[in-house]
RNA sequence: GCCGGGGUGGCGGAAUUGGCAUACGCGCCGGUCUCAAAAACCGGUCCUGCUCGUCGGGAUGCGGGUUCGACUCCCGCCCUCGGCACCA
């Protein structure tokens, strides 16, 4: 019987097919659910191996929950609008539907012939109008709670890709896609006000117990919240005043001046009388010039001009003066901030620089003598701060913000850093942003009877820095949805990030044609129970889909505020310590591997090859082993067959040692798998464990001694390719029938131990003495303590490493070990 | 700079969470089978010393500490990978 992998692969993908097993309804609600979610692909090309350790970790995981009787949802779709497509049909003249369509047959195929069980009639596919009608529904929805606006911004732009991208695509001042240098450009943007969110963003991250502790810092971080004061700073000689936020008010009395960012809105106001207005008129356009991307350069030099006017400090009553600076933030706070040169590294700089004021005012608690630093960052104890002094900074943060409070000088406020998402793309491939321009009733959102707005076919695509759309006459001119005059559209589309950050609720309804879906069945589904996919998206898609689904939260159509339960972030495949990348040579592609091993192979060597949330190395000849071992555990079924074995179920009492050893082994594995399979998936040591029980089974019928009832032996293979099973379905299937089953391995049952099997009646401990391990003993486990330690000092090689020397103490670890000390 | 992950044989990686370091797999060495090779199977394989043993010493990035006992906990460093980065 030889392993004839190619042949077994397909037959029972084919049957898998035929049966239905992977397709689950809405309606029967008598099994437990499971929705098990793998990130749908961005179908730019064929998969790779490190591509497919998403789809094969999730399909593991998939196949043992079936096993445990839950019923499983596990749905795939294309994430199928988006740059690369455009840039391929302006680059070979293929129009990107075409090309999108392409990939997407061939990685389905890919996912097919891989054994990976979808409900494919859930599929759904985010470029097609039956799809981004309700994309377009979502964002008629936002405008109505005045969610979604537009404005006039300073956005980032890709020069290369000639359009908008979002401050997260934005990578160290480059385009997250081609690594150009993003420019500044003002131009008017819609957005998504998901900072309205931020709080309960930030708040619910405590509900996502099983999400990675590093994903929700980084998501905790992208929000950046901090609490501070907001003070009003009067000015000499003017009658407004200036507000700035800070969340060191304990350093109010070293503020020796204010500075305000060029792009502050009073700053016109405030310079248009200085005498030296033409330096400040120069600075502030050098300023707006200078790309942000240069903000990053370590060289970065800080600059500024004074203004010529004076601040009055609230507390100390000191005129101070105020500057123009070049690193101060106008999306952060109020864009002005107060200088505390003495407590703060940015402003001690800047005033060195230009000769400032530097007033100390908060003292370390513990002085060291090493401190040699200029600037004291930390908290401590006030000193020079009037009636304050002598506070911690804890104790005066509070206190002068009541004081300020009390005399309106300025209010507790709370900053993010989180920014609204700008979702307009002057990009051709993606959803029409449903929005009509009149010139007598302005921006008027179309109305939803009339969705889809259909992207038209045939466009000239050509990167113009305009919407492609534009120039589509029969898209451009329409009717006012309100008034009926002539009107047009609007030509941006919208960023693919609103496609994905919904995809998971379409699957539940992905036929409806009356709503984005059913609310009812969505319930029933939702939350996810398991969502796996890379650490790339820990920021953007993670936190989008939250916002959203909190936004159909607030609208009644969801009853979760958390769409995903559990989030597992598997690692990266790595070839030659590098990403797999086209571009640098080193993708693995999985054809040649299948051919010569089989997909069973390559899907164990994947889930074996390392921890899956950790980045692991490729390595090729790895696969040979993980061959080795399906051959081997074929193999078993031989004896099987040799011995005219008839699969039964029952065991009666163990007839010999090696019986007694083997079935204990074969519980534990059950257990540890079981373990391994429950914990954060630890699929690499729940296979050595069923590796070790095959090579338990070959030493033990290899024994001289060998006694054991067939059913027993039996039983340990049919185990064996039970637990096997989520991982090489395939084998495992061929397996099962071949030992007599009759129904689909996965409608069996995933296997559970008994605990009576694993009772130790005799114990191995180690002795040890001076930290090393100096003999072994054998004793039955019930042994009293006393008795123990009369055994371990009588024997000859404990007496030999004392060497005379009377043991001072005894130390008994129950089932483990004995240390002597000397 | 801040936050987070990691550092264990020639390699991928285990270690019941403070209890026998190096499971499982690869590679390598030796053997069986073969005209031969492949496949398969069996045995060996952390380093080191010697009197080659049921022997001794050393080893989990480095240096200290706690403990009968530390890969695991504490303190101080080094290296590496990821995230954020003038956020006041």
């Amino acid at each position: 019987m030889s392993y004839n992998f190619k042949e077994i692969e397909k037959k029972w993908q084919k049957y898998w097919e035929e049966i239905g097993l992977f397709s689950v309804d809405n309606k029967d609600r008598s099994k437990s659910k499971y929705y098990c979610l793998v990130m749908f692909p961005y179908p730019s090309s064929e998969l790779h191996v490190g591509h497919a350790r998403n789809y094969i970790i999730g399909d593991a995981v998939v196949r043992y929950k079936i096993m445990q009787g839950y019923k499983v949802l596990s749905p795939m779709g294309w994430d199928a609008f988006g740059l690369p497509a455009e840039n391929q049909a302006i680059k070979h003249n293929i129009p990107p539907r075409v090309w999108t369509y392409n990939n997407i047959r061939r990685i389905k195929q890919q996912l097919n012939s891989w054994g990976i069980g979808y409900d494919w009639k859930r599929e759904v596919t985010t470029c097609e109008p039956s799809y981004y009608k309700w994309t377009q529904w979502f964002f008629l929805k936002l405008f109505e709670k005045g969610l979604a606006y537009k404005k006039k911004a300073e956005v980032n732009f890709c020069p290369s890709c000639q359009t908008v991208l979002a401050n997260e695509q934005v990578i160290n001042g480059q385009c997250e896609r081609c690594s150009a240098e993003v420019v500044q450009k003002e131009l008017e943007q819609w957005f998504f006000k998901i900072t309205a969110y931020a709080e309960r963003l930030l708040e619910d991250l405590k509900l996502l117990e099983h999400w990675p502790e590093r994903v929700k810092i980084m998501q905790e971080n992208w929000i950046g919240r901090s609490e501070g004061v907001e003070i009003d700073f009067s000015l000499k000689g003017k009658d407004f005043k200036i507000r700035c936020f800070t969340t060191r008010v304990d350093t109010i009395f070293g503020a020796t001046f204010l500075a305000l960012s060029c792009e502050h809105p009073l700053a016109g106001e405030l310079i248009k009388d200085s005498p030296n207005f033409q330096e400040l008129k120069k600075f502030v356009e050098k300023v707006r010039n200078q790309p942000k991307s240069a903000r990053l350069q370590e060289s970065f030099e800080k600059e500024g001009v004074f203004t010529g006017k004076f601040a009055i400090n609230p507390m100390t009553g000191e005129e101070i003066p105020v500057w123009l600076a070049n690193y101060i933030l106008t999306e952060y706070g109020t864009g002005a901030i107060m200088c505390v040169p003495a407590h703060d590294r940015r402003d001690y700089e800047f005033a060195k620089k230009y000769n400032l004021p530097i007033k100390e005012v908060i003292k370390k608690l513990k002085a060291n003598s090493k401190d040699l630093e200029p600037v004291y960052e930390g908290e401590g104890v006030l000193v020079n701060s009037g009636n304050f002094s002598g506070l911690t900074s804890a104790e005066a943060k509070e206190k002068i913000a009541l004081y300020m409070e009390e005399h309106n000088i300025g209010k507790r406020a709370v900053n993010y850093k989180l920014r609204d998402w700008l979702i307009s793309r002057q990009r051709y491939w993606g959803a029409p942003i449903p929005i009509v321009y009149c010139k007598e009733c302005g921006i008027v959102p179309v109305s939803e009877k009339d969705l889809p707005v259909l992207l038209p076919e045939n466009v000239e695509f050509k990167p113009t820095g305009e919407s492609p759309l534009n120039f589509v006459e029969e898209f451009l001119k329409c009717e006012c949805p309100k008034c009926g005059q002539k009107a047009q559209r609007e030509t941006d589309t919208m960023d693919t990030f609103v496609d994905s950050s919904w995809y998971y609720l379409r699957y539940i309804s992905s036929q409806d044609n009356e709503k984005p879906f059913d609310s009812e069945d969505v319930n029933y589904w939702l939350p996810v129970d398991q969502y796996i996919g890379g650490v790339e998206h820990a920021i953007l898609h993670l936190m989008y889909s939250r916002f959203i689904n909190k936004f159909l939260y607030d609208l009644g159509l969801v009853d979760f505020k958390e769409p995903f339960k559990r989030l597992f972030t598997q690692g990266m495949i790595v070839k030659d310590g590098a990403k797999m990348s086209k571009s640098k040579g080193n993708v693995v592609s999985p054809d040649y591997i299948i051919d010569r091993y089989g997909v069973d192979t390559m899907r164990l060597y994947i889930l074996f090859m390392g921890p899956p949330q950790k980045d692991a190395e490729w390595q090729d000849e790895g696969l040979t082993g993980c061959f080795r071992f399906l051959k081997r555990a074929f193999r078993l079924l031989e004896l099987v067959k040799d011995l005219k074995l008839k699969p039964q179920s029952s065991i009666s009492q163990p007839q010999s040692s090696e019986e007694r050893d083997l079935l204990k082994k074969l519980h534990f594995t059950i257990k540890e798998v079981t373990q391994d399979m429950e914990g954060d998936f630890q699929f690499n040591t729940a296979i050595s464990k069923i590796m070790e029980l095959v090579n338990e089974i070959y030493k033990k019928i290899q024994s001289p001694h060998f006694k054991i009832q067939i059913n027993t032996l039996t039983e340990a293979i049919k185990t064996v390719f039970l637990l096997l099973a989520p991982f090489s379905p395939h084998i495992a299937e061929e397996a099962w029938r071949i030992l007599g089953g009759k129904d689909s391995i996965f409608k069996e049952k995933w296997p559970e131990y008994d605990e009576k099997y694993l009772v130790e009646e005799e114990l191995e401990l180690a002795v040890i003495i001076k930290g090393k391990v100096r003999a072994r003993v054998k004793v039955a486990a019930n042994i009293s303590e006393e008795e123990l330690k009369n055994k371990v000092l009588s024997l000859e090689k404990v007496k030999h490493h004392l060497k005379g020397e009377s043991p001072k103490k005894v130390i008994y670890i129950k089932n483990k070990l004995v240390n002597i000390v000397v």
